[in-house]
DNA sequence: GGCAGAAATTGACCTATGGTAAGAAATCTA
DNA sequence: TAGATTTCTTACCATAGGTCAATTTCTGCC
């Protein structure tokens, strides 16, 4: 629970009272490996913070093959935003893909916690501000990038990420196949 | 000005003096087809709602192709986010499409209007939650559908679009090039 | 209304990536 | 630690989409 007190500290100043009810509308967990934490089509009611470990959401196609919006590891949030902003029913799966911490907040509690304690306004904008920056960031190199150069941006970008990971889900968030992983491995091997 | 002051009344109350201070720091302009309002690598300063006509926002690859971010038609902004949020040069080209009316704004000041106004707080955090789900549905978009899918969900999402912009443009922003377009369209009207 | 330049289409060919399947390797579990 | 299970690799072939170039069609503009 500090360390994320400590990253909201640096950037705005915390009362003790706001400290309080960020405690009162949050619990610490341990999550075993393979844990669904939100399932596709189930009202979403938490947005996690990852103190431990790395979770993933994802989105399962027509055809049963999975697709990686996000992975969360040690300091990032994960929830489905698409459904909580949207008050809608979850179109994503959290799943837990090792042992993980966390810290398990209330979603509209948290969402809404400016409205108690205003103090909390900037940090939730600018996380917000900055998740839309790497969104952007994000569609752009899909957009101009081939499979071999984005496995190297994210290696690069999230070099902590991989140990977590099968080799099929790092290939599920960057658009292409795990057999593609495998050879774009095998390539640059080679140089 | 008074399309984007009632869009703004329809989430939040808006005095007189918001009001007045939202006309201070704005101004209408039309501007001819072909005009660049934000440059790659100078400092971005303005944000535009745009009340009519098109533009679009694109980034420069390595070899000279352009890939599209953004369009943005009535009722929309449009700005590069990335060098504002993170304070840096534009990556980003915005330019117009056809001639157009928008409401420029000094981008700091809008931003930081609900520091004077703090009434605009729940309509500048509604666009970014906004915003933050349209980016993630089209991340899982391009993630899971073939180009054809692709065009077929922009039309139905965005039919007002396709009217101002080249092939080339909605090529670039859906990820394939004109050429397949072309190909798609001509799929289509087989069936 | 005709011409010049831009855009769109089309066709031939190419390439990156996907699909499948089998075997190898790693990992889990009893 | 052995056996079972999952994951990874590899080889082969398939295909969506890219590239390039030629042609046609559209758009402005005088």
């Amino acid at each position: 629970m500090h360390i994320l007190l400590n990253k909201i500290k640096e950037k705005i100043a915390l009362s003790p009272e706001a400290e309080a009810y960020v405690r009162s509308i949050s619990t610490e967990k341990t999550i075993p490996k393979g844990t669904v934490l939100i399932r596709e089509g189930q009202t979403v009611r938490k947005i996690y913070f990852v103190t431990g470990g790395c979770m993933r959401s994802f989105c399962t196609d027509s055809h049963g093959k999975e697709h990686t919006l996000q992975f969360a590891i040690k300091n990032w949030w994960i929830s489905d935003y698409i459904a909580i902003y949207n008050d809608e029913p979850a179109t994503l799966t959290v799943e837990c893909l090792t042992e993980s911490t966390v810290i398990e907040f209330q979603a509209n509690e948290l969402i809404g916690i400016h409205a108690q304690f205003p103090e909390f306004e900037p940090y939730q904008r600018n996380n917000l501000e900055r998740h839309v920056v790497s969104l952007h960031k994000r569609i752009l190199n899909q957009l101009q990038l081939t499979a071999a150069q984005r496995y190297d941006l994210f290696l690069e970008q999230y070099p902590d990420i991989e140990q977590y990971t099968r080799n099929y889900h790092i290939a599920s968030y960057l658009g292409f196949t795990q057999e593609s992983l495998s050879r774009i491995r095998v390539e640059k091997a080679k140089k």
